[in-house]
This record gives C-alpha cells, structure tokens and sequence, in this order.
RNA sequence: GCCGAAGUGGCGGAAUUGGCAGACGCGCACGACUCAAAAUCGUGUUCCUUCGGGAGUGUGGGUUCGAUUCCCUCCUUCGGCACCA
C-alpha cells in the first residue's frame, strides 16, 4: 500500500521549511541578472478572496519559474492599509481603524502564507505604518518644493455618503456615482490640494519604452485625452483690453464663428453681462449651479442658455458677435469659453437653429453636393428638359399642397450651369437657392451667397418680401431648416476647402488648419495649442485613516510645509467617532494646533489626509528597503532592482494608479530621486473571477467562494492548478466548482504514478522510450514558451497530456529506463512552479533528490529529443482531407507528392482527372487541386 | 454617439507563421471493481447521415489551392469615454 496523497499534511510542512530556511530570500546579487516581480499590492479587507489567488498565483509561478531560470527574483507583498473601509467598520462595530486595519493584516498574513508562494516577507510594507508614510508626506513636500503640488479653490466631485472628495476617476456611471458606495455625487466648492499630473500628460502619452498590454496603453490615451488645434483671442466690444480667449480644434472654421459661448460659472461672464440682461443671466446661473451633473447627462437634451447682452469680436473678420452662456460648454475643459461654429458643430447648430443665430457655412462639403427646390411655378417651361439634358439629377414632386416641384441634387461641377439656367428660367418674382456645397440665392435680379452675417440678414429681407411665410424665420438656415429635402445637407463636421474665409477661401481642407494657425500667429490673435482631457490629481480626503498632508496654515504667513526633520506627521490615535460627517481629525480638541515654520507663531494643521492611491504609488520602491530610515528607499537596492520587471493587476487600474504611478515615478525622475523614464517594464493584466452564476462575486448574491475552503477541502496545489487551468488568466469567467476535480484528479495521478509501484518491469519497445523523450521535450519546449508569455491554462494541460503519456509508457514497461528517469525528474522541475509543495515532496521523499527542488535549475530542451521523425502526411483533393499516410519528416518534395498522388483514397476523389496543380506544404500536407 | 475587445461542442477552453478544427479538462453515457455507494480505472462523446459521405468556428460576402486565422458588411455581448469645443 501506498500512501495516499494528503496535501493538508504536506503543504504546511514545507511552507514551514522554506519560511525557515529562509529559501525565497532576495537580496542583491550582482552575479545573477535580476527579475523584480510585482502584483498589485492588496488592501486588507479582512479576507482573502479567490481574486487574490486568481491574480497572485499565476504571477507567483511565473516568478518561480523565472528564479529556476536563474534569475535572482525579488516578490514581494505589502498591504494598501489605508482607506474609508476602516473608517466604515469603526463607525458600525465601535472599533478603531488601526485595530481593525492591522487585525486583518494578520488575518491575511495567514491565508496568504497557505498559497505557498515565494514571497519575501521580510520586504513587507504596510503603508498605514508611520514609518511608510513618513515617506509618502516627504514626497508630498517634494512635489511641493518642485511647484507640482499648489492648492487651489475648485468645484470638487463630493460624496454625500462618504463625505469626502472624489477624484475624477472614481466617480462612476452616467448617474456619476461614488465609486465605493455608489451614491450619487455631487459638487462643492472646496479649496484643495492638487498634483500637477498634467505637466506630464505629453509624456504619460509615450508608451515607447514599456511592454504594456495595448487596451491600457488605449484607456490612457484616451483618458489623458489629447487635442490639437488653437487658442483664439476675441476682444470684447465694450473693452478691447479685455480678451476672452478659446480653444478650438477646428481654426480653419474661424470665419464661421457667429457667436460666442461661455460656461455659466466663467469669470468673465460678470463684466460682459449688460444690465438689460443680467437678471435673466444671474437667474440662469443660479439655475446650472443648482443642477447637479446627473441632470446634465443627457446629452441630447435640448441646448439651454441665455444671451448676455455683450459682444466680442471676431479677429479674423471684425464681425461683431454675441456672446451666450449655456450649460454645454463646461468650465473644466480648454478655457471654459468657446467660439461657436454653428455651420460646423452640431452642438452649436442645434443652440443657434434654437436660439435663431446666424449660420454661415465656411467649409465646403468634401462630397461636393448640393441641392437645390424649385418651387412650383418659380420657373419658366422648358427647365427640367434642360436639367435632363445638362444630365442633372432631380425628380419632381408636391411641395405642400402649392403643386408640383423639382427637388435637384447638384454635383460640383454642375453649379454653374445650374446657376445660369436658373438665371436664364427663372420667373420673374421668385428665388431659388443652391445650398450644401455652393450656398447661393439666385434672384431676378441677380445672385447673392450666403457668406456673411450681413448676406444672411439681407437673403432673408427680400425672401421674406418675395414670399411672407416665412416671415417668422430669424435666420436664412432656420427658413432652410424648415424643408425637410436641405436637412442632410445644412450642417456637416468634415474637413473641406475654406468658403467664405476671405483671403483663405479656397485653401484646401489637408493645408487649412495649418495655413489658418499660421496667420494667427503672424497677427497675434492666437496660436498652436494642444488641450488635455487629463486634469490634475486631486488628493485631499476630508477622511481620518490617510496619510496627513504635511501644511500648517498661518495666519499671516499662509501655508508652510512642516519641515523634513519634523516628519511624520504623526495620525493620532484618541479620535472621536462620531458620525457628524467630519473628519475626526478636524474635530481632535488639539491636533490641529502647531507653531507655523516660518514665524513661531500659532498655526493649524491640514485637517485632510492624502488620496490612499498617492501611498500607492511608490510602494514599490519602499519593498525595497521597508525598514530604511534615511529617505523613502535604499539607493543600492534601487539601483540593483529598479525598474519592476512584470507587473501583474487587474483592469480596472488602467486610469487610475497606472496613472498616478507612472506620474509619480517620473516627477520623482525629475526631482532627482527616481531613475528612468518608467517605473513598470512589463504590466500584465488579469481577468476576474465570477461567481458560480456568472456574476461579480458579492456577500449580498451569496457567490463567493471561499478560498480557505477550497484549500482544506484540495490542498494548496489543487486550487493554484485549477486557477491557472479553468480559463484564460486574462480574461477569467465564472467559478465552476465541478471544475475542480479535474487538477484535483491530475495531482492524484501523478502522486500514484510516482509511488505506485509499477505493475510491469522492464523490456519497453525501443520506440516507447524514443517516444517518451520526444515528448518529454515538447512538453518542456511548450510549457517554456508559455511562461514566457503568460498562457498559463496550457501550461497545464500540456503537464496534464505528458502524465498520460507516461502512464502509457509505464504500462509498456518503461519504469527504470533512463529516459524513464529523465522523465520523472524534468516533470516534477516543470511542476515546481505551478503546484510547489507536491513537487517537493515527490521530489526529495520519493525521488530522493537533494532539497530543494526550487533551487534546481529549469530543464535544458534538448531539440534533438524533441525532433519528430515520422509525420502525418494530411492529403487533400480540392482543399479537402482524403487520407492521413505517416511518411519520414525529411520527406522530400517529389516523393510526398508521389505518395499523395499513390493513396487510393485519394484517388477515389479525383474522378480519373490529371491534377492541375499539386501543392506541398513541407512537414504538413499534399494538396492536389483538380 | 465615439473608441476598443470578444463570439469555436452541453460547459471552460486548444489550434503559436494561412495548412488535420475541437488538444486538455468538466459534464454526460456505457463498462470494470463493489452487496451497495463514493473513490478509482477503462471506452465513447461537434452535428446530420441512406455509413459513401456531408455540414460546421456569431451572420453574409471576398482574397486563396486551402481561412477559426487575412479583408469588407452586419448581428450579439462586454469594457471605456461621453455636450471635450
């Protein structure tokens, strides 16, 4: 009898051995190259979730195997120990933040050591410990010092639950939700402490020296938001001093500019508003004050504003332009102020078409298209004979109940024509207009365009005497818009030769921006500008358990850093909890009192406490050295182990500490305290988990699964197998608890093949043992190849198919061999990272090797082991499979050929005819092609 | 609305450079062992079929001797952004 396999008692026996020996110890070796091996660091929530093992496993073997390479590999692992969680329970349990933070880190400690992966604890940050943040306020103070941290008074997205302010990216949904509790936010002003993330977004736009995965590299891109185009000045007509300067992509649209718009909270809007007006103003002010962003979000909704009474200037053609303010320009984007273009912005067409503001196209339809209503009885007979024989499209039909009219439909180059027909036709009393690409009003007495604010006025006046229903129409293009058969063609965003500009029409559409940027530069009206949808990073938390920010306000002095050799600013731990909706700290009877640094007089602490996502960007630098006491990391162990090598996380940081932490490292780099252009080499991302039921796992759905569970119930190894093997890591899926038992069985079998003793002994067929090694060596190839590039679910089912095979060869007599031998022992190496305790013990209690087996270099591939000798031939008749033949791999051309074309079963499909072609694939197939 | 990803048996998935579709596993069926059950072991398992074969990787088309793989159309699902000037 053999023993059986029981995980419960081996998996701890070796986890204690290794602790002890001190075995996955990394310390700087300059004779082996080094791997540093990061996953994102946890918060201590109080349970271990599958998540973590999903996302921690699979970077753990890939560091194992990595080690077995050679590589001296550091792994380490830390908590994210700071957060409103803490500050939740302590205010439902009645227990402090610190009690219950470091009672779950212990908790964790526990449940992490059970994966039995190769951390080094003694690298173990936690960063709600002083000696960790004494480190993350000394970067505050850096940032400070190099003018990337400024405070400043801003409309902030605000928690009514949380109480406390957002950052951006964690504000959710189309009902701007809090991230964390869901409840709808809503906006304060508060003053704040910002990091300026956005003097990097150019750079944090470069993914050139870092091997990321292109779906992050995209949420980035888009998220820092890049736009070139132009900053445009408009003097204001009351005062000329006075500029109201815009952002725009679109300069080549400039002459189009028919008014003007400004969020309702610009500053300037106070100075432009005219008396007659500012009721209305200050009314509609107050009223998208009110409005919170949620009703904002449809984005469809009817375009609201009002006018202001003021006028600016157009600087490229003098005309004198209203200016509105209205809800849809946002005063956190470009200047908060823009030129409208209603011609070409379909935002600013639908506000002037509402508002009755002029609309002067000045960009031609790329498509060259324009139509043209002839209303009934407007011309002479004779001219639709004439429009088919000018092949001209058009199709006549009732307008209304006036009759029958001609709808035409004009090419470029057909508008002259048209244009003189119409003249020649005309009767006398009527109009007609060309519009889309040509924008003409042809008139008894001759023909006007519609390129200016004037002509509109002008058109309008005898259009609205030649024909009075339309008086009502304040515009030519509302009177357009009225007709249905224009609509297509009135507005459109494309880009397309300059009209109506002046000396720049007839600039084509690819030069336009360009010659357009040019000009106003030479003039001083404007300039080249680039506008980022990224803006900078807010990190005030009216919150307790954080990290202090390191300003004390004075009276007279204003706002100082507390000095270096002052730090940390110690949290204190005799706080109030009460749910008043502040901070604690703000309501601590003596914290907030200090001396000011710059005078010694009295002075108050910040209150607020930092953004756990800045602790979190630097974490990897404090595993270096989490004990080091003269500056946030060891200069040595930086040097050796910097940059991170892989870097393992979920998604949903794309935008967030991806961000912050690639800023973090190179404000550091230009502060002098990083090195490198960045900090992570090689992210890697992998998907969730989902419960049973194919959602995210959630207490209140009743779908988690317990991960201490699955360990008492399959051991360690099981669940790491299984969790590498049930699905592509990067993108995961739903748990299947049948699932399991298949790496639970794969386990048993190898434990039974390798202390079962074998049935048969001895006198294998030479082929099985030139089998077994070939096989040996594939599956070795494979695995290799696929920890190289993350695919860890074939990694296992490649093991999975070399233990079948060596049942088979066992069953054949094999035991004993020495390519029997050779095959036990690279199994088990080839195990070691993916189930380490099984491996062990196998190796060293059954094998009988010398602990440790993860000290063992990883198997050499031995190519020619690995060669096949004899292949499939696949044959096919018309791209069809007709016969397998097994023919020698180094087959020559002719002679598969000649065998595709011997096979009878071949030819049974080839109907007596002669093959036109016959296609060789070498190594694969014949295709004879008939 | 804009940007992106993914669609392969009952299920998870494999097919690495355009060349045998469905490896490996789950589940299921049958068999062995057992008084019985569990465990274990073995065999089978895309669908249709007149047993010759035919169809088949979301849909429809294209390129090719040959397409899960490349190109185009559409559909579905998921993710991101969203009045961004």
């Amino acid at each position: 009898m053999t023993e059986k396999y029981n995980p419960a008692e081996i998996e701890p026996r070796w986890q204690a051995k290794w602790e002890a020996d001190g075995l996955y110890h990394a310390d700087i070796d300059q004779s082996r190259p080094k791997h540093y091996a990061l996953t994102m660091l946890p918060y201590p929530s109080g349970d271990l979730h599958i998540g973590h093992w999903y996302a921690m496993t699979p970077s753990d073997a890939r560091a194992r195997y990595l080690r077995m390479k050679g590589y001296n590999v550091m792994f380490p692992i830390g908590f994210d120990a700071f957060g409103l969680p803490a500050e939740n329970a302590a205010v439902k349990h009645n227990i402090h933040p610190k009690e219950w933070t470091y009672a779950n880190i212990e908790r964790m400690r526990k449940q992490l050591r059970s994966m039995g992966a190769m951390w080094d604890w003694r690298r173990e940050a936690i960063s709600s410990d002083p000696k960790y943040y004494r480190w993350s306020q000394y970067f505050f103070i850096k940032l400070y010092e190099h003018g990337l941290a400024y405070r400043k008074m801003a409309p902030v997205d605000f928690c009514p639950n949380c109480n406390t302010t957002l950052a951006r990216e964690q504000v959710w949904g189309e009902d701007r939700h809090c991230e964390r509790c869901e409840t709808p936010v809503i906006k304060k002003d508060l003053e704040q402490w910002f990091f300026r993330t956005t003097s990097y977004a150019d750079e944090l736009l470069d993914f050139s020296p870092i091997d990321w995965p292109e779906r992050v590299r995209l949420l980035q891109t888009n998220w820092i938001g890049r736009s070139e185009g132009a900053s445009v000045q408009f003097p204001l007509v009351a005062d000329r001093r006075s500029i109201i300067t815009v952002f725009t992509t679109r300069p080549d649209t400039l002459w189009g500019a028919t008014f003007m718009v400004l969020a309702p909270e610009h500053p300037l809007v106070e100075k432009i508003t005219t008396d007659e007006c500012r009721q209305v103003v200050e009314a509609y002010q107050a009223q998208a004050a009110r409005r919170s962003d949620i009703d904002r979000e449809a984005v469809d909704k009817e375009k609201t504003g009002v006018f202001t009474g003021g006028y600016a200037i157009n600087p490229v053609n003098g005309e004198r332009i209203p200016i509105w303010i209205a809800d849809y320009v946002m005063m956190t984007y470009g200047t908060g102020a823009i030129m409208a273009v209603p011609a070409h912005d379909e935002r600013d067409f639908a506000f002037a078409i509402e508002y009755g503001l002029p609309i002067i196209p000045v960009i031609a339809r790329p498509d060259g298209i324009s139509k043209s209503l002839v209303f009934p009885g407007s011309v002479r007979d004779g001219f639709a004979a004439e429009l088919e024989s000018a092949d001209i499209e058009f199709y006549a039909a009732p307008v209304g109940d006036l009759g029958e009219g001609l709808f035409v439909t004009l090419q470029r180059e057909q508008v002259d024509h048209y244009t003189a027909l119409m003249t020649q036709y005309l009767q006398p009393g009527n109009w007609n207009e060309i519009v889309g690409s040509s924008w003409l009003f042809i008139f008894d007495d001759g023909v006007v365009a519609l390129d200016s604010v004037d002509a509109d006025q002008a058109i309008l006046a005898r259009c609205k005497a030649i024909y009075p229903p339309v008086r009502h129409n304040r515009t030519v293009m509302e009177m357009l818009d009225s007709l249905p058969f224009y609509r297509d063609v009135l507005f459109h965003h494309e880009y397309g030769d300059m009209i109506h500009s002046g000396e720049f029409s007839g600039v084509p559409g690819d030069a336009a921006v360009e010659k357009v940027t040019e000009f106003l530069e030479e003039k001083g009206i404007g300039e080249g500008a680039v506008n980022y949808r990224l803006r900078d990073w807010l990190i005030s938390r009216q919150r307790y358990w954080g990290a202090p920010i390191p300003m004390v306000y004075c009276e007279g002095c204003g706002w100082n850093l507390v000095p270096e050799d002052e730090l940390p600013v110690l949290l204190p731990d005799d706080v109030e909890w009460l749910p008043t909706g502040e901070s604690p700290l703000k309501l601590h009877p003596t914290w907030a009192q200090t001396t000011c640094p710059a005078c010694g007089g009295e002075a108050r602490r910040e209150t607020d406490t930092m953004d756990t996502f800045m602790c979190s960007s630097w974490y990897h630098l404090r595993y270096l050295s989490p004990e080091y006491d003269e500056g946030p990391f060891d200069p040595q162990e930086y040097d050796y182990w910097m940059p991170v090598d892989t870097y393992t996380g979920g998604i949903e940081h794309a935008t967030m500490h991806l961000i912050y932490t690639r800023f973090f490292h190179k404000a550091g780099r230009d502060m002098g305290i990083m090195k490198g252009a960045e900090p992570m080499m090689r992210l890697r991302n992998q998907g969730m988990v989902l419960g049973e039921d194919g959602e995210k796992m959630s207490k209140s759905r009743g779908n988690v699964v317990a991960p201490d569970e699955l360990v008492a119930a399959y051991g360690a190894d099981t669940v790491r197998a299984y969790l590498m093997f049930f699905a592509r890591w990067d993108l995961g899926g739903p748990w299947d608890s049948q699932g399991v038992g298949g790496p639970s069985r794969w386990l048993k079998r190898v434990w039974t093949l390798y202390t079962e003793k074998p049935q048969i002994n001895g006198n294998p067929p030479e082929s099985i043992l030139r089998d077994l090694r070939r096989k040996v060596h594939q599956t070795l190839k494979d695995v290799t190849r696929d920890f190289e590039n993350f695919e860890f679910n074939t990694i296992i089912s490649s093991l999975m198919e070399l233990l079948n095979f060596m049942y088979l060869a066992r069953d054949q007599g094999a035991v004993g061999a020495p390519a029997w031998n050779e095959a036990v022992d690279v199994y088990l190496r080839m195990m070691a990272p993916v189930t380490p305790h099984i491996a062990e013990e196998l190796w060293v209690e059954t094998l009988d090797k010398p602990y440790s087996i993860h000290n063992q270099p990883w198997p050499e591939v031995d190519e020619a082991a690995a060669q096949v000798e004899q292949i499939t031939l696949i044959v096919q008749v018309n791209g069809r499979l007709r016969d397998r033949i097994t023919v020698p791999v180094n087959i020559s051309a002719e002679d598969a050929k000649k065998t595709a074309l011997a096979s009878e079963s071949a030819a049974r499909f080839m109907e007596d005819k002669k093959p036109r072609h016959v296609i060789y694939v070498p190594g694969r197939l014949v295709n004879i092609v008939i």
